[in-house]
DNA sequence: CAGTGAATATAACAACTGTTATGATAAATT
DNA sequence: AATTTATCATAACAGTTGTTATATTCACTG
């Protein structure tokens, strides 16, 4: 699939302007600049702008989806929902470009209730993910039985985002290894009292 | 000062019209429109489009500020603590304007590493207050000695900026209750062990 | 009352936007 | 080999943008 291909590099060349430039500087012109070729190879391949910024936006879902799944492979009870919160994190450039990317189309997608509409759409699916895990856990003994999946759900979700745009809006803000350890601590205290 | 007031006029115009219609179609034109007039009033009072943006997003800082200090008002101890974290949450329509607000520059401002600055300026300012409300509480003793309040303060903001953004991006968010109970849970975690 | 300056309206500007149509070229298909 | 189709470049379009200059109205002040 060259065709499916070229889409994807032209998202990719979309990215790349949008963490660099904004998402409002993101002009079809600049795009076709960042991938050196002309505006005829965007409209080619998308027919609208609108299409095409909604095609990028979705690969933000399906990049953290491909990380999700790669960190949670062969992990069982509460290692794998820490791993699968801290695959979300920003600890490397990719994560932190989709972190960025993110919040761009976020931000642009205030009074636009239709885009808004598709960030709750990835959001809830990725809810649904932390419900299913919770549920596990707690029919596993792993976390505590008065533990409510889908409050917990949402909480351990707003902690991750929270911690992630933690590295945006703070100059002196967490270090990877305190971003993990907060998630780890907080997912500790669902668990059933140990005694020491 | 008329001339201030005016000032805050044509800010809170834009405002509405961000929330309403995003920030990237917020013109001068849309700006006059909305309070009824012509582009003639905007540009009298700001200079740039630009001293118009920055001033609007400092209302976002000035506006929270007002409600935090109103909300501490005769409090102490965790209490304090909490209703401080409490006042940032989206209960009531104003919090929830200013949220859109504060997520559409925020989004705006990746790319512009000028305006991204000012954003950390402002949080850093809340995560030195927060800051310093641990290093009160935890020498009163009420909360644990092995907090660290630099560190603590970030989690504290984070998890109060995740549960806002949790209303904007889940369709199944957290009540207003359960927003405030996990910030009540949290900080009760913070304290020492109570034997009951 | 004359005049000074603030407040607002209007209009024009160049630059930029997304979209669309038209050519040119290479690749694939028949 | 002929022809269709995919790919990309170029150019033009109408609309919108921020900015600026100018005109008008009005309130205040000397």
């Amino acid at each position: 699939m060259a065709q499916s291909d070229r889409r994807l590099e032209v998202s990719e060349a979309a990215w790349q302007v949008i963490v660099r430039e904004g998402l409002d500087r993101t002009s079809m012109r600049a795009i076709a600049q960042e991938m050196s070729c002309t505006t005829g190879v965007v409209t080619h391949y998308f027919r609208n702008k609108q299409e095409l910024i909604l095609f990028a936006l979705h690969q933000v879902a399906a990049r953290l989806q491909v990380l999700m799944e790669r960190a949670v492979a062969d992990l069982s009870g509460c290692d794998r929902l820490v791993a699968m919160l801290s695959s979300f994190l920003p600890i490397d450039q990719e994560r932190q470009e989709i972190l960025r990317v993110w919040v761009a189309f976020l931000g642009y997608a205030v009074g636009r209730a239709d885009l808004m509409a598709d960030h709750q759409q990835s959001a809830g699916e990725l809810r649904q993910m932390i419900i299913q895990e919770l549920v596990t856990l707690r029919s596993q003994g792993d976390i505590r039985p008065d533990v409510d999946p889908e409050q917990e759900a949402n909480v351990l979700l707003a902690l991750v985002n929270g911690v992630s745009l933690d590295t945006l809006i703070q100059a002196k803000s967490l270090s990877h290894e305190q971003q993990e350890t907060v998630l780890q601590r907080y997912v500790d205290g669902l668990c059933p009292k140990q005694i020491v």
